[in-house]
DNA sequence: TGTTATGTGGCACGGAGTGCCGTTAGAGTG
DNA sequence: CACTCTAACGGCACTCCGTGCCACATAACA
């Protein structure tokens, strides 16, 4: 049985098989000859598949060098629905932006071509984009939901989901500007952790409790002293 | 004289004239229409040029609908470079911020028919995910370069980068969706004004320290008086 | 050994975007 | 007014993307 014959009526196996196919082919054929100059049809005849059957495995050309992201959404939303109600938000928005790591530490080589594809064409830096706007959204809306008795809990809600995807992705590029190698995971997480700090999640400290304390030892020197 | 044969060799004032007769064939179009069933062929037509015109004037079918991103852009790197270095950085940031309202505010009936259609077509989506893009991008660049000697100046840069954008879009999103009326515009600004308080540029003062700092030369000056 | 379900390739079509070129209005010059 | 030059326009042809349709092959099943 030929290889080419035994790609019909294919097994899940088999379907797994074709569509690592056809991302390793667009990833080597973008990178070898640039987006632009390579067309579909090369990418399907380079894995050794018909031009329609591409278009069954990705929405478009574009998404052939897409990692999965649906996947990262569902596992956020999970976290989020998955959490115990008294675990700080923080605590959550922290292990929801962790759980994206592992999409991409998982297989770091594709990774780093992947990254040096999207920061080269424009079309898939857009692509990126929007995929970015998707996960922003996400968290947005997971928090203006545990948020919504808080003074302005819309916008902390939407600079807070900003914040979170902004130092994911800061972390990210980062770690794979730095080789990505798989042992600089940890400084990686540790990186993005830092972002807890800087989240407006939390109220600002009581300033009326504290002008009390001042005004209790005010009164109290002043009883002392007249 | 025809109006047709006057769009040869057109002046200056033509050129806008054309401009403006494509973008509103265009966004009456899609929205009578629909996107996927306007060709730009339609828009083309309705505006009364050819269609080879049209990618004269646009990039894309979808620029065709997008207010002048490149100005917005350009406006808020001359905030940045025009600022006076003792300007505080919080200050710079929420005045480049503001100055993008303007480019919204002052047509609101587009805006509210662009808006209507970017909420509802996908491809339009992603176009507009992937401006909100550059300026994130834009923010993130200028905060990097005036924090560079602050203790995580880049994930600061990141986070108020994009915590600006965000609060900047979520004010004009609540704006446009309570019908952008041209009085509500005031409190669309203030609302933006409120990020100024999640942002991480400065290191927010340990109130509690200072607190108890008070309540110790308190005692200090009680124990001395009597 | 049929039968059905599923994945596949080929074909054709519409539409986006681009390169090229002839045409034409308007501006500048004598 | 006559002429030239410049710049924008329209049309044509082309490549490629993405999709609907259909025939066919294979695997699982009765």
């Amino acid at each position: 049985m030929s290889n080419v014959t035994s790609r019909r009526g294919r097994s899940a196996e088999g379907r797994a098989e074709v569509r690592r196919d056809l991302v390793t082919a667009a990833v080597d054929l973008f990178t070898a000859r640039g987006y632009d100059d390579t067309t579909v049809d090369d990418i399907a005849a380079a894995a050794g598949v018909g031009r329609r059957t591409f278009f069954r495995y990705f929405k478009g050309k574009e998404d052939a060098v897409s990692p999965d992201h649906e996947l990262g959404l569902a596992r956020i939303a999970e976290v989020f629905a998955t959490a115990h109600p008294t675990e700080p938000l923080l605590s959550v928005v922290l292990r929801a932006g962790e759980t994206v790591f592992d999409l991409y530490l998982s297989d770091p080589g594709t990774a780093r071509k992947r990254f040096a594809l999207v920061h080269e064409v424009p079309a898939l830096r857009d692509r990126e984009a929007a995929m970015v706007h998707r996960y922003r959204r996400l968290f947005t809306k997971e928090l203006a939901a545990r948020l919504a008795d808080v003074e302005d809990g819309d916008l902390r809600a939407a600079v807070t989901g900003a914040a979170v995807v902004a130092a994911h992705n800061q972390a990210l590029r980062r770690w794979l500007a730095d080789g990505g190698t798989a042992g600089g995971t940890e400084a990686c997480r540790a990186h993005f952790r830092k972002v807890a700090g800087m989240l407006p999640l939390e109220q600002a400290p009581d300033l009326e409790q504290v002008a009390r304390r001042l005004e209790r030892a005010a009164r109290s020197l002043e009883r002392r002293t007249s």
